[in-house]
DNA sequence: GCGTCTGTTTGCGCCAGCGCAAATTCGATC
DNA sequence: GATCGAATTTGCGCTGGCGCAAACAGACGC
């Protein structure tokens, strides 16, 4: 295995209070994996032998319910870590991991987990502060499919994608991964057909443009507005 | 005040790995409070000035949207920590803490927490660990929100609650604090008619019995049934 | 023991959004 | 550029559960 080159890691935040000797050292207990899209990176249930860094492209963390329905909890974008369940005391993984896109991961063995938290200045913080704030994450979403309708929520989730993942355009900006309306459904605890519907009627109010697999947020404040309660004007 | 008795938290999977002394130094830093019911510990949004840890009693945790809807995040028994927002690297508390019957807590000033991390052997790790599968429980919540019906949702809140806080009694197991019908409609995302709806007819199949702030489950296996989806027989 | 307040029950009408089904369009592939 | 499959659109009917409103019942203070 040739040695990863020290720039793929060392801009992370994850990283930022590390000695270059640790990353070298990081890099040398890592197998670097290119996934192809659609590709299930690890499975939920499974035996969590590795966890994973995403270096390049999008991933969706899905869970399934035992009738089969599918919900997408979230997306991980470059530079988050995943699988890493083992470090809040589970040995399985809670949740399926899925390509959204061609993507690139470095992976290491579980059993490396305690040694990178002793090893790594700041690691350990980090990490803690993304479960954390992923806690925070999922919890603020609770209370909106709680209290919600359907568009405002279908609204929420757009927006959010475009903020943390949006490509700028000359329409607007534009989630820069494929995703489907079936995809937005089940982030949204609703049906693709609804969520078919509303984007086109949002469309015809230009606020959002939209195609197969793709979402371009036109107008980012008067979706804003529908996120928020009130109807928007027009 | 008064040097607190070791044995108020020796018992505690949070101190399992503590030194006698640290024990003793634990508590002489700590402020006893007596908290009556319906008391507000924290609010949402306030400055997250102090941390606690539960003695004695039980306490909802509460989001507030903007709208004015309230959703109950989790409760909180015995022996828990509660607002370790600083823990996940936040400055404000992300929910409001209210006791749910007449309370004992410690609190602690903020700024200690780092001493406790660092000087409390398993403090860390334990707390950490609840962090993890507090997300963990709250992603299985949004995955049911977002694909269970009202009926199956309500079965499941019942079912874990009398599970978790529950108390034998001679007629099943009745959960040990006032929850009334609204309570448990902000724990599901439903309406208080809806609640009372459900439980009357649980009763008369005789699966439940319940009363003014008063839920005891008869036939768990039947609930559990619902829970699931499977249509209750008779 | 009496009034009051909070929590609960229940009836009724309505509608947001689902389920089903069919048509259509867009890309990708050969 | 013809073919095929997947994603999307759209119509239609139905219903779970909400919103409103009013009556009711326990618990608690005086």
């Amino acid at each position: 295995m040739s040695q990863l080159d020290r720039s793929l890691i060392a801009g992370l935040p994850l990283f930022r209070t590390a000695k270059p000797e640790d990353l070298d050292r990081v890099l040398s207990s890592a197998r670097s994996l290119r996934v192809a899209k659609d590709t299930t990176i690890f499975e939920e249930e499974a035996e969590g032998h590795s966890f994973f860094l995403l270096l390049d492209g999008h991933v969706r963390v899905v869970k399934t319910t035992p009738g089969g329905d599918q919900v997408i909890v979230r997306y991980i974008s470059a530079g988050e870590l995943i699988g890493i369940a083992h470090a809040m005391g589970r040995t399985t993984y809670p949740a399926s991991a899925v390509a959204a896109v061609d993507c690139v991961v470095l992976a290491w063995p579980s059993a490396m987990w305690p040694e990178f938290m002793a090893q790594i200045p700041g690691f350990g913080e980090t990490t803690y502060q993304t479960v954390g704030s992923r806690l925070q994450d999922v919890q603020a979403r609770l209370v909106e499919m709680s209290t919600e309708q359907v568009e405002q929520r279908v609204a929420r989730v757009v927006l959010r994608l475009a903020e943390q993942n949006g490509r700028k355009t000359g329409e607007g900006v534009e989630i820069d991964f494929p995703i489907s309306r079936q995809d937005i459904a089940e982030m949204t605890g609703t049906t693709l057909h609804t969520v078919s519907r509303l984007l086109a009627a949002w469309e015809a109010k230009g606020l959002v443009k939209s195609g197969r697999q793709r979402v371009t947020v036109v107008e980012a404040g008067r979706l804003q507005s529908l996120a928020e309660g009130r109807a928007a004007s027009t």
